[in-house]
DNA sequence: AGCAAAAATTGGAATTATTCTAAATCTATT
DNA sequence: AATAGATTTAGAATAATTCCAATTTTTGCT
């Protein structure tokens, strides 16, 4: 684990933002810590393979990382927002329904945000 | 929706596989359908766009586009297969659990396919 | 059928996130 | 302070997808 490394999952684990690769870049750089982009990726990739976080990739933009504590996704339909949600239990409860051995899950919920469902209503 | 947008979504909808854009534009070349890669992106974006199909999107891989029969996605974690389940009602049992609305989700679990489990119990 | 307007298709250039590469720099140990 | 090993770097390379402007096809109208 490398002096970045341990700066970036530093940096992950106190946003409650789900931060890209070039914003954890731009961050770094504020701080006066700036390394090249390459590093960025070089160190996000190792916390990744050692499961000190996780890689949210969403559709048609660029990768998002977040802290390890078990919780899911929900994205707007509309604005594309991304906020957290927690269910309880809930690889238990998949594997109550299969054979197979579930080691994790990936789950987005596709919903409406508050904004977007009151824009609606308006129009 | 053109004539060619319909070629495609018969291609999807009698396939058992999930295929990428260029799987798409090789199997109509075969059929003497041949249209230019934009045209297969053009149609495959307007029939997802209807919501006709679903787009799977994987990790480091182009993405798979996929019948709406409702069903859900297994991913090994050694091989990176991609496979088909089917959960009973799974949107009703979240939306129990939570305030918002929910539309859709996008579900993948992570398991390790027998392949993969027979190769590891030799070694 | 003949023609104009709209829609669809095309090839290729452009984009963009990410990975790769090979050189440069840093770190620690003797 | 010399060496080896790891880390970082800048920039090139990659690859899926989108964009664009030109061409072709289809459509609707008379």
């Amino acid at each position: 684990m490398t002096k970045n490394a341990k700066y970036i999952l530093k940096i992950i684990n106190s946003s409650s933002d789900h931060l890209t690769a070039e914003q954890i870049y731009l961050c770094l750089k504020e701080r006066n810590k700036a390394v090249a982009l390459a590093t960025v990726y070089n160190s996000l990739s190792f916390l990744h393979k050692e499961g000190l976080i996780k890689k949210i990739s969403i559709e048609g933009c660029p990768d998002r990382y977040d802290n390890t504590k078990r919780h899911d996704h929900m994205i707007c339909k509309k604005c594309g927002k991304l906020s957290d949600i927690t269910l309880e239990n809930l690889t238990g409860r998949l594997q109550e329904q299969t054979d197979i051995y579930i080691i994790s899950y990936d789950l987005k919920i596709i919903y409406i945000c508050d904004d977007c469902l009151a824009k609606e209503d308006k129009a």
